[in-house]
DNA sequence: ATCATTGCAAACACTTTGCATACGC
DNA sequence: GCGTATGCAAAGTGTTTGCAATGAT
Protein backbone atom coordinates (compact mmCIF):
# COMPACT_ATOMS: atom_id res chain seq x y z
CA UNK A 1 0.00 0.00 0.00
CA UNK A 2 2.52 2.94 -1.03
CA UNK A 3 1.59 5.80 -0.38
CA UNK A 4 1.47 8.73 -3.40
CA UNK A 5 3.34 11.69 -2.70
CA UNK A 6 4.30 13.68 -5.54
CA UNK A 7 5.20 10.14 -7.68
CA UNK A 8 6.50 10.58 -11.05
CA UNK A 9 4.76 9.34 -14.18
CA UNK A 10 7.40 6.55 -14.59
CA UNK A 11 6.07 5.85 -10.84
CA UNK A 12 2.98 5.92 -11.18
CA UNK A 13 3.07 3.49 -14.44
CA UNK A 14 4.72 0.72 -12.41
CA UNK A 15 1.82 0.76 -9.46
CA UNK A 16 -0.61 0.29 -12.08
CA UNK A 17 1.31 -2.18 -14.12
CA UNK A 18 1.91 -3.91 -10.63
CA UNK A 19 -1.96 -3.25 -10.06
CA UNK A 20 -2.74 -5.32 -13.05
CA UNK A 21 -3.70 -2.09 -14.60
CA UNK A 22 -2.68 -1.31 -18.16
CA UNK A 23 -1.09 2.21 -17.90
CA UNK A 24 -3.22 4.62 -20.04
CA UNK A 25 -2.76 8.17 -20.49
CA UNK A 26 -5.78 9.37 -18.67
CA UNK A 27 -4.86 6.74 -15.59
CA UNK A 28 -1.67 8.27 -15.29
CA UNK A 29 -3.16 11.63 -15.07
CA UNK A 30 -6.17 11.12 -13.09
CA UNK A 31 -4.28 8.85 -10.77
CA UNK A 32 -1.01 11.47 -10.89
CA UNK A 33 -3.93 14.17 -10.04
CA UNK A 34 -5.17 12.53 -6.61
CA UNK A 35 -1.49 11.95 -5.88
CA UNK A 36 -0.48 15.38 -6.17
CA UNK A 37 -2.72 17.94 -6.42
CA UNK A 38 -5.64 17.03 -4.63
CA UNK A 39 -5.51 14.93 -1.94
CA UNK A 40 -9.43 15.05 -1.71
CA UNK A 41 -10.48 14.73 -5.59
CA UNK A 42 -13.97 15.10 -6.58
CA UNK A 43 -14.83 13.85 -10.15
CA UNK A 44 -15.71 16.94 -11.28
CA UNK A 45 -12.32 18.51 -10.02
CA UNK A 46 -10.33 16.05 -11.66
CA UNK A 47 -12.26 16.30 -14.80
CA UNK A 48 -11.66 19.94 -15.05
CA UNK A 49 -8.34 19.82 -14.01
CA UNK A 50 -7.06 17.45 -16.70
CA UNK A 51 -9.44 18.48 -19.76
CA UNK A 52 -7.15 21.05 -20.81
CA UNK A 53 -4.59 18.91 -21.04
CA UNK A 54 -6.26 16.18 -22.74
CA UNK A 55 -9.40 17.68 -24.70
CA UNK A 56 -11.11 14.29 -25.46
CA UNK A 57 -11.67 13.40 -21.63
CA UNK A 58 -14.89 12.69 -20.72
CA UNK A 59 -16.04 12.17 -17.35
CA UNK A 60 -17.18 8.58 -18.13
CA UNK A 61 -13.55 7.76 -18.65
CA UNK A 62 -13.24 9.61 -14.95
CA UNK A 63 -15.74 7.66 -13.45
CA UNK A 64 -14.92 4.47 -14.96
CA UNK A 65 -11.53 4.99 -14.15
CA UNK A 66 -11.86 6.20 -10.34
CA UNK A 67 -14.28 2.64 -9.65
CA UNK A 68 -11.09 0.58 -11.27
CA UNK A 69 -8.25 2.62 -9.08
CA UNK A 70 -10.93 1.33 -5.97
CA UNK A 71 -11.41 -1.98 -7.28
CA UNK A 72 -7.80 -2.62 -7.75
CA UNK A 73 -7.46 -1.06 -3.90
CA UNK A 74 -5.50 2.08 -5.29
CA UNK A 75 -7.67 4.63 -4.26
CA UNK A 76 -10.29 4.90 -1.19
CA UNK A 77 -13.63 6.23 -1.71
CA UNK A 78 -14.55 8.08 1.33
CA UNK A 79 -17.73 9.78 2.29
CA UNK A 80 -18.62 13.58 2.54
CA UNK A 81 -21.72 14.53 3.20
CA UNK A 82 -23.58 15.70 -0.01
CA UNK A 83 -26.70 15.05 -0.78
CA UNK A 84 -28.44 14.01 2.73
CA UNK A 85 -30.70 10.95 2.22
CA UNK A 86 -31.56 9.48 5.72
CA UNK A 87 -32.94 11.26 8.97
CA UNK A 88 -32.99 10.07 12.47
CA UNK A 89 -34.31 11.04 15.80
CA UNK A 90 -32.34 14.08 17.26
CA UNK A 91 -29.79 12.18 19.91
CA UNK A 92 -26.95 12.23 21.63
CA UNK A 93 -24.22 11.14 19.32
CA UNK A 94 -23.22 7.35 18.06
CA UNK A 95 -21.80 5.46 15.32
CA UNK A 96 -23.66 3.96 12.25
CA UNK A 97 -22.77 0.38 11.43
CA UNK A 98 -24.36 -0.36 8.00
CA UNK A 99 -24.27 -4.11 6.59
CA UNK A 100 -23.23 -4.65 3.46
CA UNK A 101 -25.41 -7.87 3.44
CA UNK A 102 -28.70 -6.71 4.14
CA UNK A 103 -28.02 -3.05 4.42
CA UNK A 104 -29.77 -2.32 7.78
CA UNK A 105 -28.57 0.32 9.30
CA UNK A 106 -27.59 -0.21 13.36
CA UNK A 107 -26.93 2.58 15.90
CA UNK A 108 -23.59 1.96 17.89
CA UNK A 109 -22.96 3.09 21.02
CA UNK A 110 -19.14 3.90 21.29
CA UNK A 111 -17.47 5.56 24.49
CA UNK A 112 -15.09 6.62 22.13
CA UNK A 113 -12.69 9.76 23.01
CA UNK A 114 -14.30 11.41 20.01
CA UNK A 115 -17.72 12.06 21.81
CA UNK A 116 -18.79 15.53 23.14
CA UNK A 117 -15.17 17.11 21.49
CA UNK A 118 -15.37 20.39 20.88
CA UNK A 119 -12.29 21.16 19.47
CA UNK A 120 -9.22 19.03 17.35
CA UNK A 121 -5.94 20.14 16.28
CA UNK A 122 -7.69 23.83 16.92
CA UNK A 123 -10.54 23.58 14.47
CA UNK A 124 -14.13 23.65 16.46
CA UNK A 125 -15.63 20.68 16.02
CA UNK A 126 -19.80 20.79 15.12
CA UNK A 127 -20.14 17.58 13.77
CA UNK A 128 -18.91 14.13 14.60
CA UNK A 129 -20.05 11.70 11.81
CA UNK A 130 -19.05 8.34 12.51
CA UNK A 131 -20.29 5.61 9.64
CA UNK A 132 -18.79 1.74 10.14
CA UNK A 133 -19.73 -0.74 7.62
CA UNK A 134 -18.83 -4.45 7.57
CA UNK A 135 -21.35 -7.51 8.27
CA UNK A 136 -23.39 -7.31 11.30
CA UNK A 137 -24.41 -9.57 13.53
CA UNK A 138 -27.32 -11.28 11.76
CA UNK A 139 -25.95 -11.99 8.46
CA UNK A 140 -22.90 -13.31 10.12
CA UNK A 141 -25.21 -16.09 11.71
CA UNK A 142 -27.17 -16.39 8.77
CA UNK A 143 -23.73 -17.24 6.85
CA UNK A 144 -25.11 -14.89 3.72
CA UNK A 145 -22.32 -13.39 2.72
CA UNK A 146 -22.20 -11.05 -0.25
CA UNK B 1 -34.16 17.59 23.11
CA UNK B 2 -36.80 15.06 23.67
CA UNK B 3 -36.20 11.41 22.36
CA UNK B 4 -38.99 10.88 20.53
CA UNK B 5 -40.23 7.30 21.02
CA UNK B 6 -43.79 5.43 19.88
CA UNK B 7 -45.04 9.48 20.41
CA UNK B 8 -48.83 9.94 20.45
CA UNK B 9 -50.01 12.09 18.07
CA UNK B 10 -50.76 14.49 20.92
CA UNK B 11 -47.43 14.48 22.29
CA UNK B 12 -46.10 15.01 18.59
CA UNK B 13 -48.39 18.00 18.01
CA UNK B 14 -47.28 19.43 21.46
CA UNK B 15 -43.62 19.12 20.38
CA UNK B 16 -44.46 20.51 17.10
CA UNK B 17 -46.00 23.69 18.33
CA UNK B 18 -43.24 23.94 20.88
CA UNK B 19 -40.30 24.33 18.60
CA UNK B 20 -42.77 26.68 16.44
CA UNK B 21 -43.80 24.62 14.05
CA UNK B 22 -47.66 24.39 12.97
CA UNK B 23 -48.73 20.90 13.37
CA UNK B 24 -50.12 20.20 9.65
CA UNK B 25 -51.00 16.70 9.10
CA UNK B 26 -48.56 15.68 6.67
CA UNK B 27 -46.00 16.92 9.33
CA UNK B 28 -47.90 15.12 12.37
CA UNK B 29 -47.52 11.83 10.30
CA UNK B 30 -43.64 11.82 8.91
CA UNK B 31 -42.40 12.81 12.42
CA UNK B 32 -44.78 10.18 13.99
CA UNK B 33 -42.90 7.74 10.97
CA UNK B 34 -39.52 9.10 11.99
CA UNK B 35 -40.05 8.39 16.02
CA UNK B 36 -41.87 5.15 15.75
CA UNK B 37 -41.10 2.80 12.47
CA UNK B 38 -37.65 3.90 11.40
CA UNK B 39 -34.96 4.96 12.95
CA UNK B 40 -33.04 5.61 10.19
CA UNK B 41 -35.98 7.01 7.56
CA UNK B 42 -35.05 7.49 3.69
CA UNK B 43 -37.23 10.54 1.95
CA UNK B 44 -38.49 7.71 -0.30
CA UNK B 45 -39.42 5.47 2.78
CA UNK B 46 -41.73 8.04 4.46
CA UNK B 47 -43.21 8.95 1.13
CA UNK B 48 -43.99 5.38 0.45
CA UNK B 49 -45.56 4.45 3.42
CA UNK B 50 -47.60 7.57 3.86
CA UNK B 51 -48.74 7.97 0.62
CA UNK B 52 -51.64 5.55 1.22
CA UNK B 53 -52.67 7.10 3.84
CA UNK B 54 -52.76 10.57 2.70
CA UNK B 55 -53.08 9.92 -1.32
CA UNK B 56 -51.95 13.84 -2.15
CA UNK B 57 -48.74 13.81 -0.33
CA UNK B 58 -45.75 14.83 -2.84
CA UNK B 59 -42.04 14.26 -2.41
CA UNK B 60 -41.48 17.91 -2.49
CA UNK B 61 -43.41 18.27 1.21
CA UNK B 62 -41.51 15.18 2.25
CA UNK B 63 -38.51 17.13 1.89
CA UNK B 64 -39.69 20.50 2.70
CA UNK B 65 -40.55 18.99 5.76
CA UNK B 66 -37.14 17.17 6.39
CA UNK B 67 -35.54 20.55 6.03
CA UNK B 68 -37.87 22.10 8.76
CA UNK B 69 -37.23 19.96 11.19
CA UNK B 70 -33.67 19.57 10.89
CA UNK B 71 -33.67 23.61 10.74
CA UNK B 72 -36.14 23.93 13.98
CA UNK B 73 -33.62 20.57 15.66
CA UNK B 74 -36.34 18.29 16.03
CA UNK B 75 -34.67 15.42 13.48
CA UNK B 76 -30.70 15.50 12.59
CA UNK B 77 -29.69 14.37 9.36
CA UNK B 78 -27.30 11.49 9.15
CA UNK B 79 -24.49 10.54 6.63
CA UNK B 80 -24.38 7.61 5.23
CA UNK B 81 -22.50 6.51 1.84
CA UNK B 82 -25.08 7.38 -0.87
CA UNK B 83 -23.17 8.15 -4.27
CA UNK B 84 -19.44 8.30 -3.43
CA UNK B 85 -17.89 11.68 -4.38
CA UNK B 86 -14.80 12.33 -3.27
CA UNK B 87 -11.68 10.07 -3.64
CA UNK B 88 -8.22 9.73 -2.06
CA UNK B 89 -5.30 7.75 -1.06
CA UNK B 90 -5.40 4.06 0.40
CA UNK B 91 -3.64 5.23 3.62
CA UNK B 92 -4.19 4.30 7.00
CA UNK B 93 -7.69 5.23 8.32
CA UNK B 94 -8.17 8.49 9.38
CA UNK B 95 -11.22 11.11 10.45
CA UNK B 96 -11.91 13.66 7.75
CA UNK B 97 -12.69 17.28 9.05
CA UNK B 98 -14.99 19.19 6.55
CA UNK B 99 -14.67 23.44 6.95
CA UNK B 100 -18.54 24.93 7.09
CA UNK B 101 -16.85 27.75 5.95
CA UNK B 102 -14.31 27.28 3.15
CA UNK B 103 -15.52 23.75 2.60
CA UNK B 104 -12.28 22.15 2.71
CA UNK B 105 -11.12 18.75 3.98
CA UNK B 106 -8.61 17.80 6.29
CA UNK B 107 -7.16 14.88 7.34
CA UNK B 108 -7.16 14.40 10.90
CA UNK B 109 -4.78 12.06 12.79
CA UNK B 110 -6.14 10.60 15.92
CA UNK B 111 -5.33 7.53 17.85
CA UNK B 112 -8.87 6.63 19.29
CA UNK B 113 -9.56 3.15 20.40
CA UNK B 114 -11.98 2.92 16.87
CA UNK B 115 -8.96 2.62 14.67
CA UNK B 116 -8.12 -1.18 13.82
CA UNK B 117 -11.28 -2.36 15.09
CA UNK B 118 -12.18 -5.36 13.75
CA UNK B 119 -15.37 -6.67 15.47
CA UNK B 120 -17.69 -4.42 17.56
CA UNK B 121 -21.09 -5.47 19.59
CA UNK B 122 -20.66 -8.83 17.33
CA UNK B 123 -20.83 -7.04 13.88
CA UNK B 124 -17.65 -7.44 11.02
CA UNK B 125 -16.11 -4.21 10.86
CA UNK B 126 -14.59 -3.59 7.53
CA UNK B 127 -14.51 -0.30 7.08
CA UNK B 128 -14.46 2.41 9.23
CA UNK B 129 -16.17 6.12 7.87
CA UNK B 130 -15.53 9.32 10.57
CA UNK B 131 -16.92 13.00 9.26
CA UNK B 132 -16.42 15.61 11.45
CA UNK B 133 -17.62 19.15 10.85
CA UNK B 134 -16.98 22.58 11.96
CA UNK B 135 -14.95 25.31 11.61
CA UNK B 136 -11.01 24.85 10.39
CA UNK B 137 -8.23 26.53 12.33
CA UNK B 138 -7.73 29.31 9.16
CA UNK B 139 -11.12 30.37 9.33
CA UNK B 140 -11.83 30.93 12.95
CA UNK B 141 -8.56 33.39 12.43
CA UNK B 142 -9.95 35.04 9.81
CA UNK B 143 -13.28 35.25 11.08
CA UNK B 144 -14.68 34.11 8.08
CA UNK B 145 -17.96 32.79 9.78
CA UNK B 146 -20.78 32.27 7.85
C1' DA C 1 -58.38 38.75 2.95
C1' DT C 2 -54.08 37.24 4.23
C1' DC C 3 -50.52 34.37 5.08
C1' DA C 4 -48.63 29.71 5.44
C1' DT C 5 -48.64 25.11 3.55
C1' DT C 6 -48.98 21.89 0.02
C1' DG C 7 -47.99 19.67 -4.24
C1' DC C 8 -47.52 19.35 -9.29
C1' DA C 9 -44.30 19.91 -13.01
C1' DA C 10 -40.11 21.29 -14.57
C1' DA C 11 -35.37 21.98 -13.78
C1' DC C 12 -31.03 20.33 -11.80
C1' DA C 13 -26.87 17.87 -10.56
C1' DC C 14 -24.55 13.82 -10.41
C1' DT C 15 -23.88 9.19 -11.95
C1' DT C 16 -24.61 5.13 -14.89
C1' DT C 17 -25.57 2.72 -19.23
C1' DG C 18 -25.42 1.58 -24.27
C1' DC C 19 -22.95 1.53 -27.93
C1' DA C 20 -19.84 3.12 -31.50
C1' DT C 21 -15.09 4.64 -32.22
C1' DA C 22 -10.16 4.53 -31.36
C1' DC C 23 -6.01 2.37 -29.46
C1' DG C 24 -2.40 -1.03 -28.41
C1' DC C 25 -0.18 -5.43 -28.71
C1' DG D 1 -7.14 -8.17 -36.29
C1' DC D 2 -8.75 -8.57 -31.58
C1' DG D 3 -9.53 -7.32 -27.09
C1' DT D 4 -9.38 -3.36 -24.22
C1' DA D 5 -10.10 1.52 -23.30
C1' DT D 6 -12.40 5.65 -24.38
C1' DG D 7 -16.05 8.86 -24.84
C1' DC D 8 -20.42 10.68 -26.69
C1' DA D 9 -25.28 10.76 -25.98
C1' DA D 10 -29.10 9.24 -23.55
C1' DA D 11 -31.21 7.50 -19.51
C1' DG D 12 -31.61 7.20 -14.55
C1' DT D 13 -31.78 8.87 -9.69
C1' DG D 14 -32.37 11.82 -6.03
C1' DT D 15 -33.20 16.61 -4.88
C1' DT D 16 -34.56 21.48 -5.55
C1' DT D 17 -37.19 25.29 -7.56
C1' DG D 18 -41.21 27.98 -9.45
C1' DC D 19 -45.53 28.72 -8.94
C1' DA D 20 -50.37 27.88 -8.65
C1' DA D 21 -53.93 25.72 -5.66
C1' DT D 22 -55.44 24.86 -1.19
C1' DG D 23 -56.13 25.51 3.75
C1' DA D 24 -56.37 28.00 8.16
C1' DT D 25 -57.39 32.04 10.89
Amino acid sequence: MPVLKEMSVAEITKLLQEAGVSPSIQRIKILQFISVNEKHSSVDKIYQDLVSEIPTLSKTTVYNTLALFVEKKIINSITIDNTEILYEQSQKPHAHFQCNVCNNVIDIDLSSSLYGIKKIENHKVEKVNIHLRGICNECLKNGSMK
